[in-house]
DNA sequence: GCGCCTATCGCAACAGGTTGCATCTGCAGC
DNA sequence: GCTGCAGATGCAACCTGTTGCGATAGGCGC
C-alpha cells in the first residue's frame, strides 16, 4: 500500500488521507506500529460506519494476534487525531465514523430498525442544532448524535405500541 | 385501578402510581412475583434517572440473591407497561427513566461532563422534534433523546480541543 | 384445596467494551 | 549501531448487559 519513491504516481492527501498518519502519529510523539498499521488498514477500506466488535473482527482477519483493547485503545488515538469519530447507535453500542466522509447525524426508527442518514444541513439538525446555539450557547456534536423514534412509514402502518 | 378492601388506609393512584401494577401484570397474563416486587419498590423511590447497574444494587440491598438478569428483563417489562422509559448517556450505558416524572431529554457536556435535563417544552426540543415531524414526518422519542457536545461555559473557558 | 400451564427465575455462558499492570518496542539521541 | 525512555502491547480481570435452558412457582380453573 505504498507508492513510495517517484513523487509522480503518490497521490495528494485528498485521495489518501490515511498516507500523512504515521507523521501526525510521531509529530506528537506517539508511535507508529504494527497493530496501528494494520487497523488503519481496515479503517481505510470502511465506508460509512463500523462498530467497534467489527473492526475487531476485520483486524483480526489480517492478523489474527489482533487483541481487542489495542484496536479499541487505537481507534481512542485516531479519534484525538480527527481521523474518526465515534457515536452510539440506538442499542448503546459504539459506532464509528470514517472521515473526511461528511459529518451526520443518525435517524433510528424503533418499529422497524430502520436507520437513516441525515447530513450537517438537514433542516432538521439545522433547526436543532441552532436552537441549542441560541437558547443556551450549546454546541452540538452532531456526529454524535442519533434521534431514535418512529419513522413516518411505521406510523402510518400503525405497527407501534 | 380499584379502590378496594379498606378505602380508608388506600391511598389515591396519583400518590401511589406503584400499587396497581400488580393488577397491569395480571391482566396481561404476567405475574407478580416477590423478585418484581423489590425491583417496584426500589424504582418507586427513585427520582430521575438511574443506571441499570445501579439498580442492581440497589435491589441487592434488599435482597442479596438478586441477579441482574432477572432485574433487566423486569426493566423490560415494565417499559412495556409504560411505567419507566430508558435511554442511553452519552456513553452508551442505559438509564430508565420513572414515569410519570415528565419525560424530557438530555443535553451532555463532553467537555465538563456536565449533564442537564431538556423539558419537552423546551425551545430546543420543541423545534427538533417540529423540524423531524415536518421535513420527514419522523417522530421523535423525546425521552431516548441525548445531545452530546459543549456547553456554553466550555467555550468560553476555551478547555475544549 | 389441587393440579396444570406457562411465565418467570437462577444460572452459566457469552458479547462488547474498559482498565490495571508488567513487559516490550519504536524511535530519538548519541 | 546501541541505548534508554516513554508510549504501546498483551493479558487477565472486570463491568454492563443479553441469551438459552432447565427448574420453579404464580395463579387460574376446577
Amino acid at each position: 500500500m505504498r507508492a513510495a519513491g517517484s513523487p509522480t504516481d503518490w497521490e495528494p492527501d485528498l485521495s489518501r488521507p490515511w498516507a500523512g498518519i504515521p507523521d501526525q502519529l510521531r509529530a506528537k510523539g506517539l508511535r507508529w506500529t504494527p497493530q496501528r498499521r494494520i487497523l488503519v488498514e481496515v479503517l481505510s477500506e470502511v465506508d460509512g460506519h463500523v462498530t467497534g466488535a467489527e473492526l475487531v473482527d476485520r483486524c483480526r482477519a489480517l492478523d489474527p494476534d489482533t487483541i481487542p483493547s489495542t484496536v479499541y485503545r487505537t481507534l481512542d488515538v485516531l479519534e484525538e487525531l480527527g481521523v474518526i469519530r465515534h457515536s452510539h447507535a440506538a442499542d448503546g453500542r459504539e459506532e464509528f465514523h470514517v472521515l473526511p466522509a461528511a459529518e451526520h447525524a443518525h435517524l433510528y426508527c424503533r418499529v422497524c430498525s430502520g436507520s437513516w442518514e441525515l447530513p450537517t444541513d438537514d433542516p432538521v439538525v439545522v433547526t436543532a442544532v441552532d436552537a441549542a446555539r441560541g437558547a443556551r450557547g450549546f454546541e452540538i456534536d452532531v456526529a454524535h448524535l442519533t434521534l431514535s423514534g418512529v419513522c413516518a412509514a411505521c406510523q402510518t402502518t400503525g405497527d407501534h405500541a
